[in-house]
DNA sequence: GCGATCAGTT
DNA sequence: CACAACTGATCGC
């Protein structure tokens, strides 16, 4: 929760996030999101007043932001007073002393912050220095660096001071899996009861927040039921999630609430009080998202926990854990950092004392540094598939080629864009045409040694005595602790929520938005509850024990599978992978490699972190290729360990590669070239010359 | 009756 | 037990 009290060191006329108390005279307002923490005063006569008599004090916020709180009548006093901001788009503006006339210019950037739809961090540039405000924000480890407007050629900006989400900045929140790992195993736990028959339903037990909406489009997409909600006119405007949701209780998927939710649920009845036509009670499981994180010691189990017989808690979590929170800021090393969040029975200062290491001003104050030619610019991390060839000459160019290609609107014409916005064409999510014509099908497992500790401990359902994950029936061939995965990945275009490789289309926010809701498909009551071609010529995996008891008719999501899970009938090997798990990268190179008539695939990945004393860590990838897939009739590289860098393994399964909120391409990045990837694949496979990797 | 604050809920 | 983020009760104007 924001502890954050509205103002920067740096720029003390703009309030941000906090609109009471002193904040209320800012020459400028600032919302990153529409959470209710970060809205303090907004609604207030106070403010109301301020509005009334200064004409020129403006809020800015993304588009996204400004649709959803206008949502609400209680905050339609802003409507003309708001300028939304496209994101990725340095705008200027100008923060306007009302008393002396005196101007201050101030370039804004809105970045995504990937917390909740339409959220965003805002980079302050002016005399003050460079300033990031984060808001609150879940960004995978990586993704910082391929934020362009970070970077100054092929550097990070140097940022004078940041504030921070610090919701998760201790150790003891040392890993949260991934917003794809999580998607995924309440996707496949869904799929394991909705499957069963059309009065199997779920119920989602999401809080009333945006941030939940990417989990609602991609269960909607995947099982062609739309997830009803109680409200849906707040996206109104943004077809893209509105598509996937529903006020229609005749579906199988909800995420409807009611204040006495767990009474429903306690008499077999859904919050939104939906029975069954036909007589045949309804079969409801509830599926309550909630943060789980590992220590840093501890190894990952499963994201899904079970919490009682007919419920689940699903890891989810909107903010960055410590290791993302490190990666971001040990990646920036601002001057100074400040935390937003300050837990309860913490201190600032304690806070502080954790973030003060990954400073600029720490390490410079503790490593002497020769600078023979004044101040030279740090160098960007580069990611080993990124090429840095200008890496020298980088340390001398004063003019970097980024800032021509950014377009710096002015403050009167940036405003003109949200009209185009506003009449921009809805993008129908379409079915996956074609399944059987994907490239060749490629899966990898991510193992995960058995994690001792589990921190995702609530007491607040009924049955929290119930064990934690415990396998109720023997996986059949591997012990192995899986997380339950399907390549869902791919082709998932909402612009706003989707999961996404990083190397898709910039976003256009556009897209979110369209003058008027088309027709009534958007809106309609129809039914939805028809399964997905996709599960009538079901492979479904067996996830149900044979007991007649349906209410434990999943284990939990660290029992091995007896199927694996994907889209592309690769029947293959059924069996043999227990659960898949497939980053967007590893599918793009397979896609890549199969165009290249490359016809080997990974199928299992066995990733393994070693922590070293200085905190630094070693990741070893261990990648088994299935021998039935070579060309090369190898089969002796079976569990063939490699070394590869830690950011190239992060990349591929650890760290949440890719992500439901854009994140441009790095600058100066490229995507590795097909045949490079052939032949890296082909080395992989032949356990040869594996070093070409890391010179690479 | 409204808003600020605190307590309670999930 | 903690956690985020909401809803509801209470108090003061």
């Amino acid at each position: 929760m924001s502890s954050f009290l509205g103002r920067m060191k740096e720029y003390p006329s703009i309030s941000i996030d906090r609109f009471d108390r002193d904040n209320v005279s800012a020459k400028a307002y600032f919302l990153s999101h529409c959470h209710k923490d970060h809205m303090k005063g907004l609604r207030a006569p106070l403010l109301k007043r301020r509005l009334a008599c200064s004409l020129k004090v403006y809020l800015y916020c993304s588009p996204v932001t400004k649709e959803l709180l206008l949502t609400s009548p209680k905050y339609a006093f802003w409507e003309n007073r708001i300028r939304p901001i496209e994101v990725d788009t340095p705008t200027q503006i100008s923060l306007v002393d009302e008393a002396t006339g005196e101007k201050e210019d101030v370039l804004i950037t809105l970045l995504p912050a990937g917390h909740c739809p339409g959220s965003v961090m805002f980079l302050f540039q002016g005399q003050n220095g460079t300033v990031l405000y984060t808001g609150d924000f879940r960004l995978a480890k990586g993704e910082v660096a391929r934020m362009e407007l970070l970077h100054s050629g092929n550097r990070v900006k140097e940022i004078d001071s940041i504030y921070l989400d610090t919701t998760f900045c201790d150790p003891k929140y040392f890993q949260i899996p991934s917003r794809e790992e999580c998607l995924y195993g309440i996707l496949e736990l869904v799929r394991s009861w909705i499957t069963l028959s059309p009065h199997h339903v779920v119920w989602l037990n999401c809080k009333a927040a945006y941030g939940y909406e990417y989990l609602f489009t991609n269960l909607s997409e995947e099982f062609g039921a739309k997830v009803h909600v109680n409200k849906l006119d707040m996206f109104k405007n943004m077809p893209e999630i509105l598509c996937h949701v529903t006020t229609n209780s005749r579906t199988q998927i909800h995420a409807c609430r009611h204040p006495s939710n767990e009474e429903f649920l306690r008499g077999n009845r859904l919050p939104c009080g939906m029975f069954s036509d036909d007589g045949v009670p309804l079969r409801i499981i509830s599926i309550k998202p909630s943060t789980m994180w590992f220590g840093e010691r501890t190894r990952k189990t499963s994201v899904i926990a079970r919490t009682g017989d007919s419920s689940y808690r699903a890891c989810f979590s909107f903010h960055s854990s410590y290791s993302e929170i490190k990666d971001f800021l040990s990646y920036i090393q601002p001057m100074n950092a400040y935390p937003n969040v300050i837990p309860v029975g913490k201190a600032v200062a304690d806070v502080e004392e954790i973030l003060k290491p990954l400073c600029r001003s720490f390490s410079e104050s503790s490593v002497i540094r020769y600078k023979p030619l004044g101040s030279l610019k740090r160098t960007r991390n580069v990611n080993l598939l990124e090429k840095d060839e200008d890496g020298i000459e980088d340390l001398f160019d004063d003019y970097p080629l980024t800032h021509l290609k950014q377009k710096i609107f002015r403050d009167n014409c940036c405003w003109k864009s949200e009209e185009n916005l506003l009449s921009a064409k809805c993008e129908h999510s379409k079915p996956r045409e074609n399944p059987s014509a994907s490239p060749v099908p490629v899966t990898t497992t991510v193992n995960f040694v058995e994690c001792e500790e589990s921190n995702g401990e609530e007491d607040d359902d009924e049955e929290a005595d119930a064990p934690l994950p415990v396998p109720e029936h023997k996986p059949s061939e591997s012990g192995a602790r899986s997380v339950v995965c399907t390549d869902l990945a791919e082709n998932k275009l909402d612009n706003c929520m989707h999961v996404k490789s990083a190397a898709d289309v910039v976003p256009k926010w556009s897209t979110f938005f369209k003058s008027a809701v088309e027709g009534d498909d958007v809106l309609d009551n129809e039914n939805h509850v028809e399964r997905s071609g996709d599960d009538k010529n079901s492979q479904s995996p067996k996830l149900i024990s044979d007991s007649d008891d349906d209410s434990t008719h999943i284990s939990s999501m660290n029992s091995s599978q007896s199927t694996h899970i994907s889209e592309q009938g690769s029947q293959g090997w059924d069996g043999q992978a227990d659960t898949v798990l497939v980053s967007s990268q590893e599918r793009r190179a397979a896609e890549m490699a199969s165009v290249h008539r490359s016809s080997f695939s990974i199928l299992e990945g066995d990733l393994h972190e070693e922590i070293l004393p200085e905190g630094q860590s070693t990741v070893k990838c261990n990648l088994i290729i299935d021998a039935k897939q070579l060309p090369f009739g190898v089969s002796k590289h079976q569990g063939e360990v490699l070394d590869l860098t830690k950011a190239e393994c992060a990349r591929k399964a650890d760290s949440q590669s890719s992500s439901d909120f854009e994140i441009p391409s790095s600058p100066g990045a490229e995507l590795p070239h097909p045949s490079k990837l052939q032949y890296l694949y082909q080395q992989l496979a032949t356990g040869d010359a594996i070093t070409a990797l890391q010179q690479d």
